[in-house]
DNA sequence: GCCATATGAGTTGTGCACAACTTAATTGCG
DNA sequence: CGCAATTAAGTTGTGCACAACTCATATGGC
């Protein structure tokens, strides 16, 4: 029974402690151009969907991060000249988050990250590919259980 | 190549969204008994070998944790009486930090966590054993890595 | 033995995460 | 229509993470 509390065992910690250690792989790379690794997200769901600029709680839905965490990096991201932020004429409460020129520029100028952090972790493409099939299953799995 | 900078095809994303996913499961049960994650693993750590208390550094190197995040950490353990920190008598720079007979009770009490927290997840004992491996993997090689 | 160097813990400052709350705008029900 | 309930974004407060730093103690080379 007790023998279950002991830390090499916890898949917790190991989920933890990888997603730090990946994190650390980022950090240097995304450091280059002024980025952490949240902004970087952020980002990514921009380039994704260039014309339509989603509102802060569309980007929090993609990302699972509320407007606690959002309103203040977006601040930093607009203050960094990459986006722009304008409330909604349609709806005053929404606020839509576009890209600057400089914004969408970068997306070029980062093409190379990921595979530049696949190299640095050592795993070939084929554990990186069942490695992120497994973490989406457990994340939607845990997301559903707590739907109900 | 521009295809790489797509959200859902991120590994790390993946890693980031289930580790707080992961969070989320343990939060509610970590708090019924006042802790947060990271007070839960560093508890873990002194559970498991409560006779010869460890050092702040010790604990960090199990954790990869720095000073900077165990100090104030360890400061609201001690807080909340759970643990005591004293200075080392063979060498006065090193803090031991042991169990107090409240941070040692907590143990049986939360004996049922991992159940609990496995139960949430919906994941079978397989599953769990399968990610857990794959991630302890993922994470040496990336700090292997790091030191050349 | 002396001192340059290294080590251990703590502090400061920044940036997430997240809960709880505020404020403003919109919806929908009677 | 009128207003209670909802929704969207932002604010406040707490607790990690982590870099960069300070300060005290210990160690090793001379």
């Amino acid at each position: 029974m007790t023998d279950d509390l002991v830390l090499r065992r916890q898949v917790c910690f190991a989920l933890y402690a990888a997603s730090r250690a990946l994190t650390d792989v980022y950090r240097p790379i995304l450091d280059e151009h002024g980025l952490t690794y949240p902004q970087y997200l952020v980002l990514l769901v921009l380039w994704e969907r260039d014309d339509d600029a989603p509102t802060v709680s569309e980007l929090g839905g993609q990302l699972r991060l509320d407007s606690g965490t959002l309103s203040p990096l977006l601040k930093r991201l607009e203050a960094a000249g990459l986006v722009v932020r304008t409330r909604s004429a349609a709806d005053e409460r929404r606020v839509e988050v576009g890209l600057t020129d400089r914004g969408r520029t970068l997306r070029e100028r980062m093409g190379d990250v990921p595979r530049r952090v696949a190299a640095a972790t050592g795993l070939t493409e084929a554990e990186l590919v069942s490695l992120h099939g497994i973490l989406t299953r457990v994340t939607e799995t845990i997301h559903r259980q707590k739907e109900q």
